[in-house]
DNA sequence: AGAGAAGTGAGAGCAGTGCTCTCGCAAGGA
DNA sequence: TCCTTGCGAGAGCACTGCTCTCACTTCTCT
């Protein structure tokens, strides 16, 4: 993937292992989950013996890694594809279908999921950089989203009291110089409310909270959320 | 706690023990993490070899299910003391207190948090028949506020589509029954919503999906958040 | 082409985990 | 007083992450 002609047999195939190593642990995540996740049996499918993956894989931890950066990237992947079939200007309908290519993704890789957006795996620490850039993609395509809709005139952002904590007000300015978008205070406030409340949905719904006796169903139930979401970034309906 | 005069001394002897088991794996919980709760480390806390727990508690699994009831029980106290200090007809600062007392609870004990709201632990599925009741303390206070202030004509619920899906509708009808509450089907719309965005946001703070450099203030963002949410439900500032 | 360097896998081993079993000892009830 | 019951200790099994050494292969440099 990232280098696809290595020169050297050797360089091919510890790339061949490295591959099958997160293909096998990609696996065992979807199957048994993050915690459950051992190098051991990694290295069982793999036919090889658990001190052999040492030489690809530095720990637990660093296949971890591999497999929160696979999952961003995948995400992203899903959610950019999903809007690449809908025309640049309908400024809403690319909101909405953000908003189900993620919660469509998440319904398909629990697991994955999981480790990206459930909590934190006790003892793990995602390393930032090489995490937050994969991370970033898709609030990003929210972001540039939501700032072509402002700049269209197609989102009106609503009425709102100044945001009045210097901390939050220089955070914000940190997000629009790190995106690059010009989006007004009261917009990113709706819209971290917006990222912040898809997800919680998201997560209510594939981490089972709604209790034993789920919604009946649950794709009709997140699409009304959807719109309520819309409505309050500003979208009109 | 539950039994409060113990007859004989053996049984006294025996509370003492499971109170301190409990107190050891709140600790440990808190301190490493659901994941890393080890009955091993516990016992050792305890002065005690690790087989002599086993007595007290039949495996990992049971322990964890004791500190998610206690977590629960824990969650739904803070909330409903906060609860007691606003008037009744106080309709929308019960609904702002009651956001504000579940984001500090979660804030003061991320551990346990992550335990209820998290991820759920690989393995491990809780007892619905031992955690649902304790576990819906707190969206009955909310459901009971919103129907409460319905009745009192303090919250207009916004005019929606009507929910079409006979399966939605049904577990709306499953939600009214279980709670005794008579609200309207946008109603749950909203309450369902601005009770996933609650802890979507809450999760996204204590969690630190917000990025490495998080939001400044981020009480400041949440009681915007808190506001938008209470406009969805239907509560007029 | 040959020698040395580097990558690779196997195996042993250490410390930790959950959990089960048996064995003695002590407390409580008959 | 006997004897059932509860309890803690200890050994043990299978598993985990991770480190170390040893042999073997492969690549590279002279």
């Amino acid at each position: 993937m990232m280098t696809p002609m290595a020169t050297t047999p050797r360089e091919r195939a510890r790339e061949q292992t490295m591959a099958d190593i997160t293909r096998i642990g990609r696996r065992h995540l979807a199957e048994y989950g993050a915690a459950a996740l051992s190098l051991r049996a990694v290295a069982r499918d793999l036919g090889v013996v658990s001190s052999a993956v040492y030489r690809y894989v530095r720990s637990r931890d660093e296949l971890l890694t591999l497999l929160v950066v696979h999952g961003y990237d995948d995400l992203a992947d899903s959610v950019a594809a999903a809007l690449a079939a809908v025309p640049g200007d309908a400024h809403r309908e690319r909101f909405l279908t953000l908003g189900r290519a993620v919660r469509a993704w998440a319904v398909r890789e629990p697991a994955t999921y999981a480790l990206l957006y459930g909590a934190p795996v006790p003892g793990y620490q995602a390393p930032a950089e090489r995490t937050t850039e994969p991370g970033t993609r898709v609030v990003r395509m929210m972001l540039e989203g939501a700032a072509a809709a402002v700049a269209a005139g197609a989102l009106v952002v609503p009425d709102q009291a100044p945001v009045a904590s210097p901390a939050l007000l220089a955070s914000f300015d940190g997000v629009r110089t790190q995106f690059g978008i010009d989006l007004p205070d009261s917009a990113l406030v709706a819209g971290v409310l917006v990222w912040a409340a898809l997800f919680g949905c998201i997560s209510f719904e594939v981490f089972g909270q709604y209790g034993p006796d789920a919604f009946g169903d649950p794709e009709a139930l997140f699409e009304r959320h959807l719109a309520i979401l819309a409505a309050d970034l500003g979208f009109s309906s």
